[in-house]
RNA sequence: GCCGGAGUAGCUCAGCCGGUUAGAGCGAGCGUCUCAUAAGCGCUAGGUCGGCGGUUCGAGUCCGCCCUCCGGCACCA
C-alpha cells in the first residue's frame, strides 16, 4: 500500500484561524481525502507553534498561564477545523512534552554532533536604558547618546547552526528534484535565494524561559525556525519511536504559504541533511485568498472568519469555492457576492437540481429503483472525467481536478435534455428507453459525487446515499467506485434540496469585520522569520528582548519629535521606496532625512509641507545616503505610507 | 535597480513543440422544454490576444524593445 503523510504549516495561536489560515488547511484536506480515496495509506498532520513570544506575551496580557492560554487555543483552532470539516489525523502542538521537546533536542543534538551546531558569543557595549546593544560608532564620548549613561559591557551566547555549509548540497538536492519545490516560481526564488548565499542561523535564545530548552546549555531555549520546523518528525515519533518514524517519514508533501516556502525550502532540509534524515518528497507554497481584493488582516478590519461562511450550509460550498475557484499555487479572492454566485451556480442550479431531477424521475416513473447496465455515452465522459480528474490532483492542480467532475454534471444535465425523460414516459413503448436513461444520468451523478467526495465530503457522501450507493463513503476506493456499474439494481432516494437557491442578494452575507481577537493576518511558521539572507552577519543579532507593551512617560520622552518644515525632496536614485528629504528642524543647518515614502508621495507634493520628526534618532546611512531622523507616518497594512501633518509651527518645536 | 511571473471576451481563467472562422466557466441578453431548487437546455459576447518592430508562407503561440501589474531581493531608521 502506498503511504501518504502530508502536512501544513502548525499556526501561531495568538489569534483565531481566519478564512486564509483555513484555506490552506482545506485544500491539504481535499488532497488528503483524495489520498485516502485513492487508498493509500494517508497520515494528515496539523498543529500549533506555541512557542513564541507573542503567545506568551499574549498570555500575560490576558494574565494567564502561558500553557493554560495554549490548551484553550488549542481548542479555538479545533473547533474550527472540526467545523470546516478537516480531516487531520493528528495534531502536534510545540509544547508536547512527550513528543515535540524530545525531538527537537535529539535533532538538535544531531546537528551538533555532526558538527553543525556552534555556540557563537556576541558582545559588546548593552544600554540597559535602551534594551539593545549599540554600535561602537553610534556611542558619544563611549555613552548612549540617548541616556547619556555609560553602556554595560555585556556578552551573550548564542548558538547557530551552520545553514551556510549547506548551500551546494541544497543547490544539488533541487537540481535533482526538479518538483521538491512547488509551484515553479517559488522554486525559482528559493533557488536564486540559496545561490546568493546562506547566513548560519540563529537557533537559540538565552534567558528566556518559554521554549525548549538546548540539551547542551539549559540556560538557552531553541529558537523559532528550528523548533517549529521539527514539528513535522517530531509528530510521526522522531526522538521518541524511531519505528513509527521509519514507518511515517520522510514526508510526502509540506503544504505551505507561500511566504513561508524558502523556509521548508532551505532550513529544514539543512536540518535534515545534517542529521542525517531523509528530506521530505515536496513542498508546496500556495498563495493568499484575499478579501475583495485585499489581504486580510485585523487592522484593515476585513477578516472573513471561516465558521461564517459555513455557517448556514455547512462548510461544503466554501470548500467548493475555494478550490475551484482558485487556481491552486496561486493567490485568489473571497467576496460574498461571488460565493453566493457561485454557491447558485455550482450547487444550487447545477449539481443540487441534477441530483433532485434525477431522483423525482425515478421516483415518478420507475418507483424509485433503477437497474443497472451498460453505459452510453455518460460512461464514457465519465470515464474520461475521472481520468482527468486523477491527474489534475496528482499535479496538485485541484481547481482542474473539480472543473472535471463538473464536466461530468454539466454532461448529465445536457444528457436530460436531449433524452426527455418526460417524454419517455409517456409512450409505454418507450419504457426500456426511459429505464435506461435515467440509470444513465444516475450512474453518472453517483461517479461525479465520488469525484466531490474529497472536496465536499458530507454532501457527496449525501448525494451518493440518494443515488443508491450501497457502500459507506469510507470504504469506496477511487479506482472501483469511479467504474462504470453494469449490473445490479439500486433504490434511488428523493429528499429535499440539498442547496436551496439563494434568492436575495446578501442572502449569507454575515458581518465582514469582527472585533476581539479576529484572526492576525499571518499563518504561524512566520513573522519572527530570522532573515535567511542578508548581509549583515546573523552574529550580529542580539537576542531582543520582550517588548513591554505599556511605556512609561518617561521613555515616551525620549523620543524627541519634533515640528518639520521639508524644504526640498528629490527621490533617491535607484531606490525604490526612498526620498531625500531636508527638512528645517529649527536648527542651524537643514537636516537630510531618508522616508520610505517615494510609493505614496511625489517629491513636489512635500516641499513645503509641515510634518514631524523623530530628532534624536541615530544616524543611518541607507543607499550610501546618512539619514538624520525619520518622519512620522502611518504605514496601512499593504504598503503605503501616509505622512502626519502638522499645523504649520515654527520649525523645532517640540511635539508631545 | 536586479531577479522571477503575468498582461487573452464584463469577471475568473485555458490556450502544448507557431498553422483553418482565438476557447471554457460565471454574469448579461434572447429563445425553448417542463423531470427539477423560475433550476435545465440552446443561441448570442463580434474580444487591437498590453504596445511597437522583427523572424516566417503563416504568431496570443518564437526574437528584440517598450508599457503596466504582481511577487522576491536591495533599500523601507
Amino acid at each position: 500500500m502506498t503511504s501518504f503523510f502530508l502536512t501544513t504549516a502548525i499556526d501561531f495561536v495568538n489569534s483565531r484561524p481566519h478564512l486564509g489560515t483555513a484555506y490552506e488547511k482545506i485544500t491539504a484536506d481535499v488532497i488528503a481525502r483524495y489520498h485516502r480515496l485513492k487508498g493509500d495509506d494517508t497520515w494528515f498532520l496539523m498543529g500549533n507553534d506555541e512557542h513564541s513570544q507573542n503567545v506568551f506575551r499574549r498570555a500575560q496580557e490576558q494574565g494567564k498561564d502561558p500553557l493554560a492560554y495554549c490548551d484553550e487555543m488549542e481548542q479555538v483552532f479545533r473547533d474550527v477545523w472540526r467545523g470546516l470539516d478537516i480531516s487531520f489525523d493528528d495534531f502536534i502542538r510545540t509544547t508536547d512534552q512527550k513528543r515535540h521537546v524530545p525531538a527537537v533536542q535529539r535533532l538538535v543534538q544531531a546537528c551538533l554532533d555532526n558538527g553543525d551546531v556552534y555556540e557563537g558569543t556576541y558582545e559588546g557595549p548593552y544600554c540597559v536604558g535602551c534594551e539593545e546593544f549599540k554600535p561602537e560608532k553610534d556611542l558619544v564620548d563611549g555613552l548612549c547618546p540617548i541616556h547619556k549613561t555609560k553602556p554595560e559591557w555585556i556578552r551573550e551566547k548564542n548558538w547557530f547552526f551552520r545553514l551556510s555549509r549547506y548551500q551546494r548540497p541544497l543547490l544539488k538536492f533541487y537540481a535533482d528534484h526538479p518538483s521538491f519545490i512547488e509551484p515553479e516560481v517559488r522554486r525559482n526564488e528559493v533557488v536564486r535565494l540559496v545561490e546568493d548565499g546562506l547566513v548560519d542561523l540563529s537557533i537559540s535564545r538565552a534567558g528566556q524561559s518559554w521554549g525548549i530548552p538546548l540539551p547542551f546549555d539549559p540556560t538557552s531555549v531553541v529558537y523559532v525556525w528550528f523548533d517549529a520546523l521539527t514539528n513535522y518528525a517530531s509528530a510521526v515519533g522522531y526522538g521518541w519511536d524511531d519505528a513509527l518514524f521509519a514507518k511515517r517519514w520522510p514526508a510526502n508533501l509540506h503544504i505551505v504559504g507561500k511566504d513561508i516556502t524558502r523556509f521548508h525550502c532551505v532550513i529544514w532540509p539543512a536540518m535534515l541533511m545534517s542529521a542525517g534524515l531523509p528530506l521530505p518528497g515536496r513542498i508546496f507554497g500556495h498563495g493568499w485568498v484575499f478579501f475583495k481584493g485585499e489581504r486580510m488582516s485585523k487592522t484593515m478590519g476585513n477578516i472573513v472568519d471561516p465558521l461564517d461562511a459555513a455557517k448556514r450550509f455547512g462548510p461544503d460550498p466554501l470548500r467548493l469555492y475555494l478550490t475551484k475557484e482558485v487556481p491552486y499555487g496561486g493567490d485568489g479572492d473571497f467576496t460574498w457576492e461571488r460565493f453566493e454566485e457561485k454557491y447558485n451556480a455550482d450547487l444550487a442550479n447545477n449539481l443540487g437540481n441534477l441530483v433532485n431531477r434525477v431522483a423525482a424521475m425515478t421516483e415518478r416513473f420507475q418507483h424509485g429503483r433503477l437497474a443497472a447496465g451498460a453505459g452510453g455515452p455518460l460512461a464514457a465522459l465519465a470515464a474520461e472525467a475521472a481520468r482527468s480528474y486523477a491527474g489534475a490532483m496528482d499535479r496538485l492542480a485541484l481547481h482542474e481536478g473539480v472543473a472535471a467532475a463538473y464536466r461530468l454534471v454539466s454532461a448529465a444535465n445536457e444528457y436530460i435534455a436531449e433524452t426527455q425523460p418526460w417524454s419517455l414516459a409517456k409512450d409505454p413503448a418507450k419504457a426500456d428507453a426511459l429505464a435506461r436513461v435515467l440509470y444513465e444520468a444516475a450512474e453518472a451523478v453517483r461517479i461525479a459525487a465520488v469525484l466531490l467526495l474529497p472536496v465536499m465530503p458530507s454532501s457527496a457522501a449525501e448525494i451518493l446515499r440518494r443515488m443508491g450507493e450501497p457502500a459507506s463513503p469510507g470504504d469506496l476506493r477511487f479506482d472501483t467506485a469511479t467504474a462504470w456499474r453494469t449490473s445490479g439494481e439500486r433504490g434511488i432516494l428523493n429528499a429535499g434540496a440539498l442547496w436551496p437557491r439563494l434568492e436575495d442578494k446578501g442572502a449569507i452575507t454575515v458581518s465582514e469585520t469582527k472585533s476581539g481577537d479576529a484572526g492576525a493576518e499571518a499563518p504561524a511558521l512566520h513573522s519572527e522569520a530570522p532573515a535567511l539572507h542578508s548581509e549583515a552577519p546573523a552574529l550580529r543579532t542580539p537576542a531582543a528582548p520582550v517588548a513591554p507593551e505599556q511605556i512609561s512617560i518617561d521613555e515616551f520622552m525620549k523620543v524627541q519629535l519634533k515640528v518639520a518644515r521639508v524644504l526640498e525632496a528629490a527621490r533617491v536614485p535607484k531606490s525604490k521606496k526612498l526620498v531625500q528629504l531636508s527638512v528645517d528642524v529649527g536648527e542651524a543647518t537643514p537636516r537630510t532625512i531618508l522616508a520610505g515614502i517615494a510609493e505614496s508621495y511625489e517629491p513636489e507634493q512635500l516641499v513645503g509641507r509641515t510634518i514631524v520628526v523623530v530628532a534624536n534618532l541615530k544616524p543611518a546611512k541607507l543607499m550610501g545616503i546618512e539619514s538624520n531622523g525619520m518622519v512620522l507616518a502611518a504605514s496601512p497594512e499593504g504598503g503605503g505610507a501616509l505622512l502626519i501633518d502638522a499645523e504649520p509651527g515654527a520649525p523645532g518645536t517640540r511635539v508631545r
